[in-house]
DNA sequence: GTATTATGAATGAACG
DNA sequence: CGTTCATTCATAATAC
């Protein structure tokens, strides 16, 4: 094995039988393999999801089962403690990440009431519950932006010759791990093909067919 | 989900700097690119769908005054198949385990960075692995302390409502669930990543997160 | 295969 | 505000 440097990120482009070509690293397409199948099966789960949700509306509030969905009731039994700590509901995280995408980075004492009063109306809520979530929000969003650039360690070919872990099982697939940081807005995705939003689901369904087509050509 | 060399037609493959690459023209990525694009924005308008009908849902529900309850929360769904989450290696335990031993309980941030740069040696690693790494390893350690004499089993109060099938008791109750399919799904797509058809709403919205990270690479 | 455990990661809340 | 703690979730590892 050389000590052919490889960098993972970068397409490489090149003179292939008179052709120009993109080439692609197994790593790359592997990767690439699983971001399609993730696709594909998120929609498929939205799909269902939206069916179950349309057809079976009302059947929802009655088969709330949730062991632990009242916080508020005053159980005779201390055993069964109900969550503890406060959940954003999807509807509220969506509000609050858009708040905070405004950047009005001063979430002043009046608006956080009204924060909560908005929210109020997508599950219970506090104004403590706001001002944590903006201050995490902020903090962590900062930390992030502090730590951007992970030095991309090369590690030496993996000489590592250590034999002395009596445990020693892994046979690890090492190299390209992605983890997935948010920096900046996870949501968005640039070059839209479909820009309606409000497309029907109909159009969707016949999107994923077609979307489907393409991928059994990579998959 | 080895990669598998399933040649179509025109992907080539051949040998450049000494590493085995696939080949693509031009008109390939971007009809990859393309197909993306499309899934993404397929998976954001789905989402906006649910949205719009969860929170009818939601308001629905408030007007029957039945106690608030998230039907989309506390899915445990799971079963992603995909490298994701960092594992030391022995020897970054083993190093990570004598740091810890020294006792300076407080692993600040410059001492973090010295660590992450030492295991680096030997595996991929990142600051924040370390930092959580220690966070987990104080906390756990902490309380396992406080939990000696405590009994195995907490005592389940009777408030349990329902009767689950030993088989599958590892689902906990939740409120809203697709009906379990087949895997005929309307295009095939084969080695899913995501198999548990009730995967709640929150989970997808990470792997959509997930998914436009992987995305950027390519887009 | 399925169920269980161990543990990396995420995050609400609290501390100083 | 930045940092830390406590709890929970998801998943790799493992036991069954």
């Amino acid at each position: 094995m050389e000590a052919e440097h490889h960098h993972q990120t970068s397409n490489a482009g090149g003179i292939i039988g008179g052709l120009y070509v993109k080439v692609m690293t197994d790593d790359q397409m592997e990767l690439l393999r699983q971001q399609i199948s993730v696709y594909a099966t998120i929609c498929q789960q939205l799909v269902e999801m939206h069916k179950a949700v349309t057809t079976q509306q009302d059947l929802a509030g009655l088969r709330l089962g949730n062991l632990y969905c009242d916080p508020l009731m005053a159980c005779s039994g201390h055993k069964i403690t109900a969550r503890q700590r406060w959940t954003p509901t999807p509807l509220q995280l969506q509000v609050l990440e858009r708040i905070f995408d405004e950047g009005n980075g001063t979430p002043s004492k009046q608006k956080i009431k009204d924060i909560t009063i908005e929210l109020g109306q997508h599950g219970q809520i506090s104004e403590t519950n706001v001002y944590n979530w903006f201050q995490n929000r902020r903090a962590r969003s900062k930390r992030k932006q502090l730590t951007p650039a992970l030095n991309v360690v090369e590690p030496e070919v993996e000489t590592e010759v250590e034999v002395e872990s009596p445990k020693e099982k892994k046979t690890r697939a090492e190299g390209f791990q992605v983890q997935p940081y948010e920096n900046s807005s996870p949501h968005r995705i640039k070059d839209m093909y479909i820009q309606s939003p409000d497309i029907g689901f109909d159009q969707l369904m016949s999107k994923i067919e077609v979307a489907g087509c393409y991928s059994s050509y990579f998959l």
